[in-house]
DNA sequence: CGATTTTTGGACTTGCAGGTCCATTTTTGC
DNA sequence: GCAAAAATGGACCTGCAAGTCCAAAAATCG
């Protein structure tokens, strides 16, 4: 089906989404025209299209999907590792870190607004990244749970889910204000409370 | 200097501004044209920029400040009145209630997305909107201190920036994936968590 | 090496939404 | 009631960015 690339054309297909990309995280989804693209990736209008043949829609997509795993690329191995209480201040560090450092340019933010409504798929790329998101700060709590560093009557589920709209207000909110404290705010206080329960099972 | 205004168009202004934002409220921004809100409001063009002299710029600011200002307003009058448990899980479900009630469509969302970039009273706004709901958040917690309902030596302004990540975040989970459990999970575990730190001046 | 398919470039079309203009009607204030 | 100012209607303009089309170049494969 999706079989007609040759290795030349899986670069430059490759080499449009990763342009858009930078273009999109620097400027913004709406600022950003075809042409923009086009010069920035030294691409013609012909390729774009027969790479997307569903236009900038298509193209929106594919940077959302590219973009939304990103996001958990950037907090490896951290994620997948939260098996004590170090491990998991240094994936608060590295969330603090890249978010930091990203500052205003939410790739996703603006991608999701644009393409939300109309998409059908952009709505499932966001659900999708938040699943994984959450199953694998689930997973960590169950982690220290085995351990007896968390108190095992806790809903990991509800506790992770709590955790991950933290981080995300946290994010939103450096978005709007540029600062960071919520983030970290929120990080802090939620994980101190997870050690809180540790209390039954005491190390 | 802004004087100018009859009575007759102070009304037809605030028209236009209602009528844009349940048009956004209902369809997305990016989905809006001016001739939507003409249609929806029965104005004409000469109207339009007549009140807002800048465009559509200009009337998504006005609206993006209309539906900022509801905001609180709709917390009212739990959020100035956090005396009590039962007044802090009365605004818990005042919360849950209206954005259960409110779905997938966020005014302000999209609205920031959209302005956010270029103007720079859009920023503003959020920021603005961002800072009196931590302000509420945080004198609700300073009252509980009073009342030795929660520990004296948290840290008020920290606790409430984290609940209200939280809720921003449980909000932007909602708008993903359509499901309120985040916002519940933040809204429950924060509060009680708030709560345990009562132990020190107990009742 | 020749047929076939993919890749590429870029000129051209198109639609539409934001914005301009001005003529007409209504309101205001004296 | 009458000048001045504000409110209204809607025809018109304009620019731009997405999308179309096709012809030339390069790659694939027997």
């Amino acid at each position: 089906m999706t079989r007609a690339l040759t290795r030349k054309g899986e670069a430059t297909r490759a080499r449009i989404v990763a342009g858009a990309a930078a273009e999109i995280r620097e400027r913004g989804v709406d600022e950003v025209r075809l042409e923009d693209v086009m010069a920035h990736t030294g691409t013609s209008k012909g390729q774009l299209f027969h790479y997307f043949p569903d236009g900038k829609e298509g193209l929106l997509l594919a940077v959302a999907q590219h973009e939304a795993d990103e996001v958990l690329i950037d907090q490896e191995p951290m994620l997948s590792n939260l098996t004590s209480w170090p491990a998991w201040l240094a994936w608060r560090d590295r969330l603090i870190e890249r978010y930091l450092a990203q500052g205003v340019k939410c790739p996703l933010n603006g991608l999701l607004g644009q393409t939300g409504r109309r998409a059908p798929g952009a709505q499932a790329i966001v659900t999708g990244l938040m699943w994984r998101w959450q199953k694998a700060i689930t997973e960590g709590i169950r982690h220290m749970q085995s351990t007896g560093d968390i108190a095992p009557d806790l809903d990991a589920d509800r506790a992770a889910a709590a955790l991950l709209a933290g981080i995300q207000g946290g994010v939103l909110l450096l978005l709007s204000t540029g600062k960071i404290d919520h983030l970290e705010a929120v990080l802090d206080l939620t994980i101190d409370s997870l050690r809180a329960g540790a209390r039954t099972g005491g190390s």
